[in-house]
DNA sequence: CCGATGTTACGGTCGTCTCCGAAGCATGAT
DNA sequence: ATCATGCTTCGGAGACGACCGTAACATCGG
């Protein structure tokens, strides 16, 4: 069985308060160095060092040598889900008052940002929305499905999912939800979502803002989104 | 934001060994008073009240009085959610070397056994292999689909998923798919697969085994599943 | 080769949290 | 009313773990 010991284990190194903000930096699906998690964790490096190793040990993070540096990343999507469902228990009963001004910082988030290898707020939500308003999804809680139509638009964008539909001969990609917390609706999430976002990236429709996991719409982003999803980012 | 804070404290709550003791002694979705818990997590009454008390004001667990007892309850679905997350990062580093011979305890949570509100072990994916195997469903590690016919199928037994489909007149029903950490392939959970479980419980097909998230299949289970399903479980 | 930058190892201090004994409250039975 | 049971609160002992000095160790640029 899987012990309760490895349970407690895990759950206890994302428990600790620098470890978490060290985590929760590498949510946006990037690598960091161990000095850039220190400042995240408000530690000093060998404290961060001391925690990544300990991490790295239980499977939390994947660390890769460059040269002098060493990056760390989520080891895997589960830990990010992992994470994920953490956040959510601990969102049901977050906020007893709901703060009226929230920072730029917060705003930016809100807007728009990556869930990991995914878009989320305002921009995830919008363009879940939008795939199912025109019949290309199905999008609900507990499960999603990108339509043979949906299948069509991505590929004519040029969005390689032919991992995914290489090996079954079916046109419909069921894929995974992801419970947007600031909207608290789901969006799009799993192995559509990441290539939808990494498409994003790539064309220079969004680009990551620095020292966040928010991303900012480009002048080119907000054309292409309007022009093939018929979406406006607020 | 879901401050880091938060999300450690839930982390850190979940991460000691009593407190991770008991949380998975609920996971069969049922309702235990605090002397059980205390039992579960190898503390006594006084220590397991003072950890029921934090988690049910964090929201963890829900509590209910009943004269002269008090139960406790995983306070949604959301939680056990979150622990099947941190069981899946915890399971997929575990067992370095695979233990040749398992306790029949182990054996019967392999066989069959529940998944806070659903059904799994060998069991449990044995269902799902049933229903895509005949085409009522389609299962993948992402999400799933109840397809029109498999709606038909278990309203035909008495499964009520009217909650599912009124609100919607589309019949196909989108479900959440859950690896089984014994089996490692994916099964039916969420709505469907809960409703599965209290179906198969209400007509005597399954039965709780005291003290243990396992269950055993009935005489009158066996016939029932191998004539609905065609599905004999080993 | 030699500094600069970044990462790891060690030892001691400190705070936090768990845990149980004993006592105090409820509820229900006798 | 009185007792029994189950749960909670209180207080102190103990252990665990985080944290930061200092210092040693890699890697790279000059």
């Amino acid at each position: 069985m899987v012990s309760t010991a490895a349970f407690a284990e895990i759950a206890t190194l994302a428990g600790e308060p620098a470890r978490a903000a060290m985590l929760h930096a590498l949510m946006d699906g990037r690598a960091l160095t161990a000095g850039e998690l220190a400042r995240a964790g408000g530690v000093t490096p060998q404290t961060a060092s001391g925690h990544l190793a300990r991490m790295a040990e239980a499977g939390l993070v994947a660390v890769e040598k460059q040269g002098r540096h060493r990056y760390h990343r989520l080891a895997s999507r589960a830990v990010a889900q992992m994470m994920e469902g953490i956040m959510q228990v601990a969102a049901s009963r977050a906020v007893p008052v709901h703060r009226l001004t929230v920072g730029p910082r917060d705003a930016a988030l809100r807007r728009a940002r990556t869930c990991y290898d995914h878009l989320a707020g305002r921009l995830g939500v919008a363009l879940a929305d939008a795939l199912v308003e025109a019949g290309h999804a199905e999008i609900e809680p507990e499960a999603a499905t990108l339509m043979p139509s949906g299948v069509d638009l991505l590929a004519s964008l040029g969005i390689d999912l032919a991992g995914q539909t290489a090996a079954r001969r079916r046109a419909r990609i069921l894929c995974r939800p992801c419970l947007d917390w600031s909207e608290r609706r789901p969006h799009l999430a799993g192995a559509v979502g990441a290539a939808l976002c990494s498409h994003c990236l790539a064309e220079g429709w969004i680009r990551r803002i620095e020292g966040s996991r928010a991303v900012a719409v480009t002048r080119k982003g907000e054309e292409a989104l309007r022009r093939h999803f018929g979406i406006v980012v607020i």
